[in-house]
DNA sequence: TTAATTGCAAATCGTTTGCTGAAAG
DNA sequence: CTTTCAGCAAACGATTTGCAATTAA
C-alpha cells in the first residue's frame, strides 16, 4: 500500500491543489499523532516545527486530509471535533468514559454485519457510521466506590 | 405507567424547583413536538403560546426535561443539538441521510445485544450508547440518478 | 502571470452565563 | 421573606470567512 503522504500529494495534485511548507508541516504533525485529537492539539504540535502557522491554516488542512481520505473527523458530543489518522485503519467503534472522557476502540465484526442489514433492509446506501456507547470505565469505577466510602 | 407531564413535576417538586407558567408551556410544547427537534424549533413553537419567553428559558427547561428522564439528547454533527420525547419510549438508532438529512429510527434487539457483550468485555459501565449509520436514503438515490442523465 | 494560499482579525452560530427585577412557596 | 426564576444582553468557544499580501507553478 502506498504511504500516506503520497495518497495527500496525490490528492492535492488531482484536484489542482498546491503543496506548500505549510501543508507539509500540517501533514507531518497530523501522521505523528496518536489517537484521537482536537483541531488545537493537533494545532500545538504544529506550532512547535513552525510558529507562523495560524488555526485557520489547521481547519483548512484538516479538511483536505478528510477529503484526500487519511483522516476521519468524529464528535462525542463535546461541541469538539475529534479526528484521526485513519489510512490502511480497520474501521472502528468507541467506549467513552462519561467520567474521565477516555475513549477505547473497539471492532466488531458481527455489527458491522448487522448493520449493512438494517441499511439494506431501508432501502440505504450506508456511506459511513458512527457507533458510541457511553458507560463508566473500570478505573471511574472503582474510584466511585471509593468516593462512597468517605 | 404515570403520565410524562406528571414524572416532571415530580421531578421538579424532588430537587425544590418551582412550577413556573413558562415551564409549564414550554413542557406543553415539548409534549407536542414530533420526532427530532431542535431547540430553536421548540423555541418557535413555545413562542406561538408566549412570546415573552427568551431563548435562555427554553435551554434551561430543556436541560431539566433531560434530566427528569424524559427528554433525549443527541448530536449527528451538525453542530446543533437533537431533542426528542423519550418518555415510555423503546431505544432507537437512526440512519441518516447525507443528502437531505432524513433521519429514520430504528430498533435493533440483536445489536443492543452485542453491545452490551462488548461493554461487559472491557468491563464498562454502559449507560447510554448512540448509533447513528449515514447513508443516502432511496429518494436521494433515485435523485442522484436522475442528475446523472442530464 | 495568475490562481491558489496564507495569517489575521472579524464574523458566525449554537449555547451558556451574569445580572437585576419579579415571582413562587 | 428567601430562594428560585425569567428575560435580556453580553460572553463563550469552536469553527469559518473576508481580505490583502504572498507564494507556488
Amino acid at each position: 500500500m502506498k504511504p500516506a503522504h503520497e495518497v495527500f500529494f496525490e490528492y492535492l495534485k488531482d484536484n489542482g491543489l498546491n503543496m506548500t511548507p505549510q501543508r507539509l508541516v500540517i501533514l507531518q504533525s497530523f501522521l505523528d499523532m496518536e489517537g484521537h485529537f482536537t483541531s488545537d492539539q493537533l494545532y500545538r504540535k504544529v506550532k512547535k516545527h513552525d510558529p507562523a502557522i495560524g488555526q485557520a491554516t489547521i481547519y483548512r488542512t484538516l479538511k483536505l486530509l478528510l477529503d484526500s481520505g487519511i483522516a476521519d473527523c468524529f464528535d462525542i458530543g463535546d461541541g469538539v471535533s475529534l479526528f484521526e489518522n485513519s489510512y490502511g485503519q480497520d474501521h472502528h467503534d468507541h467506549l467513552i468514559c462519561v467520567r474521565c472522557r477516555k475513549k477505547i476502540e473497539i471492532v466488531d465484526e458481527a455489527i458491522e454485519k448487522r448493520q449493512e442489514q438494517i441499511a439494506e433492509e431501508k432501502g440505504f446506501n450506508i456511506t459511513n457510521h458512527r457507533l458510541l456507547l457511553y458507560g463508566i470505565c473500570p478505573d471511574c469505577q472503582a474510584k466511585a466506590e471509593k468516593e462512597e466510602d468517605e
